[in-house]
Formats: structure tokens, C-alpha cells, sequence
DNA sequence: CAAGTATGTAAGCTACTGCTAACATTGATT
DNA sequence: AATCAATGTTAGCAGTAGCTTACATACTTG
């Protein structure tokens, strides 16, 4: 997990994540997208996400097309989920309804 | 959001986190759980962490309680749901119906 | 008020991160 | 085969993060 956290740490790279969440794109389209770096900075940046399981990506002839891998974030929402149980639990052992902010979530889904 | 998520990061400062999700604690105590590190490294990490707005402090005497506050983590919530609703999306326009591993969670709830 | 206890802060070092510039690699095209 | 196009990789540098040691602050208690 320690590997994604890092990875997402970073506003550069999340914003890659959220340009090919939903449709892949070659390497050099998401460069293009930043011009305020160069290219091999964004390369750099798709290795680290790649690395920690965030993105996928398949080949096709020379161009490398990545795609966010939403699962790769599973131990993200793992950590949360275990932040936001206590929470609740604290809540619920204080018998305060402070419900306007409580998430209306089953706690322990499973996920993986 | 920026802030939260670079502090959560760190793999000492979730530790942290686990430790006063439920209980506060005084600062040597917290400092205690980590042998391996000096105290004062403790407490800058305790500022870290308070600064994302992830701890509360409570004073009382010399001693200084720390909690975690949850609500500090709405940002990182924000940010996963984004990236998870465009997978659920992506999953419903492609009627892959890959359910095992779906979140069963409304996507658009309320925080904040 | 003096001494003690709990904690934060500052200076300085090391290690890592993110960047650029130059080079390497690999597949496509003529 | 030669060249081009798309991308990755390496070396090196500047900036920052996290740690330790030493010091400062502030409340408490005799």
C-alpha cells in the first residue's frame, strides 16, 4: 500500500490518473498534457504509477497506451475504511447522531 | 488535499493515526509506541500531521492530547470516489459485469 | 521561585525525489 | 538496411523530508 499512498501523494501524477481513467491514452498524448515538464518527467511519473499497480499498460507497436488500474488503489480505500470504522464506532459508543456527516456505508465490505 | 494525502504517505504517521483513531493520547505516550525513533522526530510528525488537519490537540497542563480527525480525510475520500465512479462507469458502458470485485456503494453520498 | 516534567523548535546531516539533458531502445516505414 | 518516430533510461543536480542532537518553552509542584 505504502507504494500507492506515495504514488498518489503526488499532483502530478494524479492527474495522469484521472486523464486515462476512463480511456487509455499513449505516453506521449498524456505528456502533452503537461507542458510545464518534459517528457521524460512524465515518463518517470508513468513508472512510479505503474510500479505501485496504479496503471496498466498495453503496447501497440511503438506506442505504450496506459490506463488507470482502479484496484490498484484497493488498499487506499482499505486504510480509509478503517479510519472511517472507528470513527463510526466512536460515534455510535458516544450516542452521538451526528449523522449529517456519517457515511451511510456497510463497513466491512469485501473487496480484492 | 494535497497536504493529507502527502501526510498520510508516510507509513509512521498512519501508525499514528491507528493509534489515536479511537483514544487520545499524550504525546510521550504516542512517542513511547516508537522505540526505534527519538521523540522529537515523534513530534514533528505529530505536526505533520496536525498542520493536514488530520490530529486534534487537546492541552491540559504540560501534556498535549492528540485524536485523529477524521474528517481531515474527506479530500482523500473525494479523490478515491472520483476514480472509482469513473470504474464503475467504465464497467457499466462496457457491461463487463466483473461484480466480484464492485464496490456496492452509491456513488454520489454527501460529506463535508 | 526553583526544580522538574512534558513537549515543541532549530540546526545540520543524509537520503531520497523530481526534474532536465543526453543517450538508448524498439518498432515502423521507405 | 537506413531512417524516423515513440518511448524508456541514465547521470547528475537542486530541493525537500525525516532523522538526531541540542536547546527552548511552559506548566507544575515542592
Amino acid at each position: 500500500m505504502d507504494g500507492a499512498l506515495r504514488a498518489v501523494a503526488d499532483p502530478t501524477r494524479r492527474a495522469i490518473l484521472r486523464l486515462v481513467r476512463d480511456n487509455e491514452r499513449p505516453a506521449g498524448e498524456i505528456a502533452e498534457q503537461f507542458p510545464a515538464m518534459t517528457r521524460p518527467a512524465v515518463s518517470q511519473h508513468l513508472r512510479v504509477l505503474t510500479d505501485a499497480g496504479l496503471l496498466h499498460t498495453r503496447r501497440d507497436g511503438t506506442r505504450r497506451y496506459y490506463r488507470t488500474r482502479a484496484e490498484g488503489l484497493d488498499d487506499v480505500w482499505a486504510f480509509l475504511d478503517e479510519m472511517w470504522a472507528s470513527r463510526l464506532a466512536r460515534l455510535k459508543a458516544t450516542g452521538d447522531a451526528e449523522a449529517h456527516s456519517a457515511r451511510t456505508v456497510p463497513v466491512g465490505r469485501q473487496r480484492r
